[in-house]
DNA sequence: GATTGTTTTGCAACTATGTTGCCTTTTTAT
DNA sequence: ATAAAAAGGCAACATAGTTGCAAAACAATC
């Protein structure tokens, strides 16, 4: 990998907090990192094994809640309560997240993936609920683990 | 309400459990009325604070997942990362759940409702994956709350 | 590039949540 | 009524999450 690359993930990093009106720290850019490295979601306890042994476990849960709060990355609620982690596309803005993509959770490996191109679809209620939000969550076998 | 109604209560309880392999204890039937009393889910927390006086907190964490073991009660996943807890339908047995219907989780009372007459959609995914089974949760405001 | 005001971090202490082993009590079956 | 089996209570522990405050890092300005 080129120093160059190197550069260009660090700069997408850094306009990425700035666009936030985050400050650009170390423990931010490193958990950052964490989740442009890898495809699927990340588990809380996932992101304090790889990033706290630099960072306080409370600047690990401080750091994801201003991710969250300014619509850099969503929550994925899992059968096994877990809050599960992943990047939000860009047009996600603070506090409006515009993710209508649904969930999917292996049974076999257990990684969380966001499938970006299924959209939530519609649903029916019963007369007197009104939806703000659909959350899916598919468990299942994905791509990597069907042999 | 007549001495009948309660012994009727007391009655389908015990033959839950019964039907169940579970032996009947004071604990188990006190949890079972908290869920036969109200419509919704119950979180964890609820059930410790409305049963917890008489019972252990680990008793609580006991029969709950005896309960959900036996097929007598099925978990909600949620956003807040707290596990809720509700009745499941008489087709639902041991390790085998039918819950095909959908959630609702109330933004004003915070209620969670199983909208069993609403069945879960299907959900096309990308090739090379194989769902297995499909979790819907709609947030927005219940019959109750629209004013 | 040093200085100053603001934001973030680390630490410590605390609360809440969940688990395990062991002994006692309750329940069930005989 | 009694014995075997199951469940409950207790204590101790493990993990998860929160809060206040002082120290350190960052952003903005000169």
């Amino acid at each position: 990998m080129s120093n160059k690359t190197i550069q260009d993930i660090e700069n997408r990093i850094a306009s990425l907090l700035k666009r936030s009106d985050l400050s650009v720290t170390e423990s931010r850019r490193k958990i950052l990192h964490l989740f442009l490295e890898q495809p699927g979601a990340l588990a809380h306890g996932d992101i304090e094994r790889k990033a706290g042994e630099k960072f306080d476990r409370v600047t690990v849960y401080r750091t994801l809640q201003a991710f969250v709060d300014k619509g850099i990355i969503h929550t994925i609620p899992t059968a096994d309560n877990s809050i599960r982690y992943a990047l939000c596309k860009d047009d996600c803005s603070a506090g409006h997240h515009h993710d209508h993509h649904i969930h999917f959770v292996c049974t076999n490996c257990n990684n969380t993936y966001c499938l970006d191109d299924v959209v939530t679809p519609e649903i029916k209620l019963p007369k007197g609920y009104q939806a703000e939000h659909v959350e899916v969550v598919v468990e299942g076998v994905c791509k990597n683990c069907k042999g």
